[in-house]
DNA sequence: TTCGCCGGTTTGAACGTTCATACTGTGTGA
DNA sequence: TCACACAGTATGAACGTTCAAACCGGCGAA
């Protein structure tokens, strides 16, 4: 427990001054090889770490980011943003950055947090996250030069480029695809109602597909929000009609298991009679074997960070030409593709052989072995 | 966007030296009434706020505490830590204290990022969570003098008094007993395999309430792992002996939604026919009306805080006696009481002229409308 | 009157880095 | 032969705060 070695420490001990032991940490390429060497096993032996705060202090910036979890209307991350604010912890500590917690409570105004944060200078920028229309914090962080980036999209900012996003409809259509190359041979959607630019843009992916693969039936577009029940009963006149041998796709792994309640009262076995697929690979799905579309989260916190502490800070370019490695949309941001988790919900459509979706009502069939 | 003030500004401002201006800040007792009037105002004028990164450096200490988000095993905090984590920042904020996020990835051993951010010196010390028996980090933080506190009880060091805890067994108890005022008249219990001590612990106060309020029933009590579709089948047989009028308190809202899927397929309804109680108030429980025992995070939160900050780092006393404000344990720990959050699930039972658990095979009913 | 004390305030130094610049010696071209 | 560039290293200062100690003037006790 005897004090922590400083740079002083490393630099006697190698005999060399302060300033060679700081750029053998910082700018390697102008030491000396063999100077290199020694330092660094000097270092080494000597277990010595750069102290954060007097660096923090000297080169002005925390090497650390602020991000929101949770707000007055809901006090968690909630099953996307937790395992999201895992990934992005790891990607921090990749890059040599914090996170740090903050949480916009009582106050009600995000803003007063960011002011307490950029005051005290415990953070060089923000993630943001939830983003949605008329949404004051990319504005507000913006005209201060704070730099930040977005996980979703900047509605009212078509032309900000400091954002990612999940390609919800691309993300879908894929659910479709996997869906009838299983052999399902009509696939429904079960969205929230129409409004939601999230949503909506599921339900645009769902369409296009099904229109394209021929799997669109009339009728098989249902909508209900974000609760179990309504999502049940919503379900329920879809499945009838999308009958065995039908799928389902839904916005989101709630809606999915409104309506594998159905598929179980109806004897319907999910996965075998109907295929199900839900969204977001939370928690839920996994615990009901849930076909899901995961949003790649890692990625989605890498690029984040690249755009924070890659570009500079003070002006908002395109970000570097050259360094694209990214698919950028024509709106500026990041759109990533979601993968499909296939779990127990999709295995494989009853044989081709049958017959093609009966539509009987599904709360009356009972249910059996086949 | 100019530079922010500084101690000087504001000393040089208000004509005293950044000594006075420290005091204001960290001693206000030691300054005259009309200097203290007169530097607050032109720190509100100027807008001047502390450098955390000059503050830390000098005081040595970070004013920052780390917190592990998610695990190898799981990559995500989960339905009661990330309700936690806002409670915990909450918390962390009134006491002028940032919560630092980390991940034992990768690395598989936590304590290499202990290593890490103790050796950067970018936190003071950690919260730890989930603990378990044979848990090493216990022990290697309190031999490098680390300071943390654990939501947990540290069942390996029976003496020691650095966790919270929540009384699991009472909160089971609370859900008995309210099921008993509501008129249910027996009440089982669905549990996780003996062996684990949280498990365990529930249990016990399940079998003692029931025991006490004359509603146990002989082999009421049934034991699943976590999962849904384990949870189904072992409630089967139990609702069956139950029967309506009778109430089942789970261990966790998980098991609960397994239960809740029997009673759904038996024509049983959940908060009429049988009572059912979830256990950690989890979005399940929300998403599905289920009554639930909730942990009182923000209490934990708070408590966990004031033994970091409040202990003096260095010593493991059994806390500052006089500000005992908790009810300790016997073995040291704080020990809460969670509170039974009433939904739809329990209402009240059919009443009591009702025949008592006819206790017919559950499976076989047919869902009707009464 | 003198001394010590005390509330209130100031001064010098230090925390551990990195920035900006200066220094040193060796090789290179004129 | 000399100026010059250049790679490599060193020095002084600064980042913004708090610690430790000194200072100062007035007041009460000896």
């Amino acid at each position: 427990m005897r004090k922590r070695a400083t740079l002083m420490d490393v630099a006697s001990a190698s005999g060399v001054s302060r300033q060679t032991v700081s750029n053998v940490l910082n700018a390697p390429e102008r030491v000396a090889a063999p100077t290199l060497d020694r330092v660094r096993r000097e270092i080494e032996r000597l277990g010595f770490r750069p102290h954060t705060a007097a660096r923090a202090l000297r080169r002005r910036r925390a090497a650390a980011l602020g991000i929101a979890v949770g707000s007055p209307a809901d006090r968690r991350l909630g099953n996307v943003l937790d395992p999201f604010l895992y990934e992005l912890t790891v990607a921090a500590r990749e890059r040599d950055v914090h996170v740090v917690t903050f949480s916009a409570a009582s106050a009600g105004d995000p803003m007063d947090q960011y002011e307490h944060l950029l005051g005290v200078q415990a953070v060089d920028g923000f993630l943001i996250t939830d983003t949605r229309r008329d949404d004051p914090r990319p504005a507000w962080l913006r005209s201060r030069g704070v730099p930040f980036a977005s996980f979703g999209r900047m509605w009212d900012e078509p032309g900000s480029t400091s954002w990612v996003d999940v390609d919800g409809s691309a993300g879908v259509a894929a659910g479709v695809r996997h869906r009838v190359a299983q052999g399902y041979r009509s696939v429904g959607f079960l969205g929230w109602p129409a409004g939601s630019p999230v949503g909506d843009d599921r339900r645009a992916g769902w369409l296009a597909a099904a229109v394209e693969l021929g799997v669109h039936r009339a009728g098989c577009d249902a909508s209900a929000p974000q609760d179990v029940n309504a999502a049940a009963e919503a379900a329920a006149p879809l499945i009838a009609r999308l009958g065995s041998g039908g799928a389902l796709i839904c916005a989101s792994d709630l809606l999915a298991l409104g309506a594998w309640t159905v598929l179980r009262e109806s004897g319907l076995r999910a996965g075998v009679d109907v295929g199900l697929v839900g969204f977001d690979d939370s928690d839920i799905a996994r615990s009901f074997d849930l076909t899901s579309v995961r949003q790649p989260l890692a990625r989605i916190a890498a690029t984040m960070l690249e755009m924070i502490t890659g570009a500079p800070a003070d002006d908002e370019q395109p970000i570097a030409a050259g360094s694209r490695r990214h698919p950028f949309t024509e709106s500026g941001g990041v759109l990533l593709e979601p993968v499909v988790v296939e779990r127990g919900s999709s295995r494989t459509a009853p044989a081709p052989s049958h017959r093609p979706a009966p539509a009987s009502p599904p709360h009356l069939t009972n249910g059996g072995t086949t």
